[in-house]
DNA sequence: GATGAATGAGATTTCATTCAT
DNA sequence: GATGAATGAAATCTCATTCAT
């Protein structure tokens, strides 16, 4: 009784639509990139072109949603992983998931790689990864696993770095990414190298100050 | 003496038009990327739009030119230091040299890292790059300095992903690529580390055979 | 009754439009030829010109839409005859209604005249088109009113050359092909003459075996 | 030593230019029609674009030309069959020579059958070879040999009409135009036939009096 | 006089977005 | 709220013609 009195009209397909829209426009902007048109993703969720902007005002923030999303995802996998004992494999573990993300994803690599395509809502969820991380990366310093000059910012970039490394080749060696993971923490690993030769990078928000 | 004097036709204006729309095409492609419109490259070189369809028949063969400029830069690079004595320095070298190319190019990064973007040419260049850098590389090998199972097509990979890992923060800290390019080199150079959990990477030229 | 009563769509406009455009493009055709642009086709019909596109998906499916109107046409009108009594007269009356088609229409007159115009949909029709005209000619034959040696074919192939022997002075003298057409048909049914030199064409849609 | 007093200039190159130029042409016209492109002309003749307009000053220019040199040997094809004992027969020939010579050029057919692309120059020269024609067919008429109601002009426009009538099938059939001539002539020569539905054809150039 | 590079109008087609039904 | 037709800006590319060399 109380149930219907709160919902009054026919929500219920708005709420399927928006589902299978999302899902959608998940699917397809990982396979097809951020080029991907809505009429495509209207089809691949088996409603109209409206709909999409009845649920989404522009592309651009369809795109905010799907990518807020997958961060919201890997944001959840960081927080799981502070509890965990080994902090150093914790680490290795979140970037494991975070670059396979990526190697599944190609709008999310570039939405990722170019600040111009993110929203400000995206860069207050990378920016959110970022200090999730920073904890991650903290504890793990402090277990003395690896090299004191490495911050989380770092850690969220080496993730597109990793991903980039394999994706020339992803389409005949899929895993491959993970050899560059390996090597990449071999680096971050390398705790009696001298000091690297750059500031570590800024908070990652503070890219671009517009948004 | 009077076969230099009688230069033959009016192919000063040609030349000069091909300067400035090669320049325009660098810099937009580098600014803008790949989807840069030939109109916007028409335009900063100071010429009609027809003129770059004179120069170049499609939008591909100027990408594909410009390309290749960049990949001849990088092989020469390469090749003038195959006659280095360090070779690990040598190495530290060349991939400074090209993952400041990539930092300043857009474009480049996109065609380098999608293999659908890359004509028949710059998939031989690519591949002529990844032979004089597997040299590089056993040289660097055999002075024990780098891992035994790093080949040379890993460091042209791994050109793409040290860039891509600053591309976010670019804007801001332009200088930051120096940062992961020692981060990775430090990976390359853990010589008593566990052998990497993938086999290496294809020769690049074959991830598509048709070209 | 209640089913009548809710028409589902907003079809109204579009079917109007689609109308319009039809109609539009049937004009601009008939009038221009086959170079007519869709643009001036659009602004014809009073729409934009992405709206062509909607609905018919290249200049070429246009074409072929329009092309296939009037060969219908055309194959209906023959079908029609193939009831009439005198087999003879009711091959005239064929012949006057495709002449006068094509008097009236440049693009009809190209297409049907090259065979690189036409679509493998537009061959078939014109296939359907001469296997009915054959039998409309071999019941004339029959009658002994025309010549033995006349195929259905030839009888469609002289539609566009009667209607071409006119189409130089078609603007000051409209009506003239009636003449051209008497003319042809004394030829049809001179069944004393000798036999025609060359053997009769071959069937129509084997020009280009590709369709 | 005289001939050279006369002729100062280096006019021989130009000379020996504009008759590659209509060599090319005339080929590049036959084959492709009158859409072709006057850069594939320029190249087949072996000379540069600028060329080509500084001998003809647009693509109208030189498509009159070399259709007016068509139809100056169509006309005096006319005038030597003038001097024939039978005049049927001189008929017959030169409306063969005709249609062979529209059977082997695409352009000459659609500037012939469309007067919005006869120049003034080519519409006088349609007219005259009209007048001669006339002549030819008078002479025929008075031999009894074809109908009375035949003038000049219908033997012109006839030309084009049997062309047309082979054209759809001239790829598999080349020959068959003689087929179609032959069915014409029997309708000119069906002496005893009822007078045609229509008077006769205007006189051509009156066609489009702009020119 | 010949050259061929430059021009720029115009053609087809795509697609994010709006809006009538 | 859903639909999908209409819109129109923008992109790539072609070609007759002009003009500097």
């Amino acid at each position: 009784m109380s149930e219907r009195a709160t919902t009054p009209g026919p929500r219920a397909d708005m709420v399927r639509n928006r589902r299978l829209l999302i899902g959608a426009a998940t699917e397809a902007f990982a396979e097809c990139g951020v080029d991907v048109s809505m009429g495509e993703i209207a089809q691949r969720a088996g409603v109209a072109k409206g709909t999409v902007f009845r649920h989404f005002a522009s592309k651009e923030d369809l795109l905010a949603a799907i990518t807020l999303q997958l961060l919201d995802q890997l944001i959840g996998s960081a927080n799981r992983l502070l509890e965990a004992d080994d902090a150093t494999e914790a680490l290795r573990e979140f970037m494991t998931a975070g670059v396979e993300m990526l190697a599944a994803d190609r709008a999310f690599c570039e939405v990722v790689g170019r600040p111009s395509l993110q929203s400000s809502e995206v860069r207050k969820a990378i920016a959110r990864l970022a200090d999730v991380v920073e904890v991650l990366t903290a504890r793990a310093r402090e277990q003395g696993a690896i090299r004191n000059d490495i911050t989380g910012t770092d850690v969220v970039l080496l993730l597109g770095g990793i991903h980039q490394t394999a994706a020339p080749v992803l389409d005949t060696q899929p895993q491959i990414w993970r050899r560059y993971l390996e090597l990449a923490f071999d680096g971050l690993t390398t705790t009696n190298a001298r000091e690297l030769p750059h500031r570590p990078p800024d908070r990652l928000q503070l890219t671009d100050p517009l948004g």
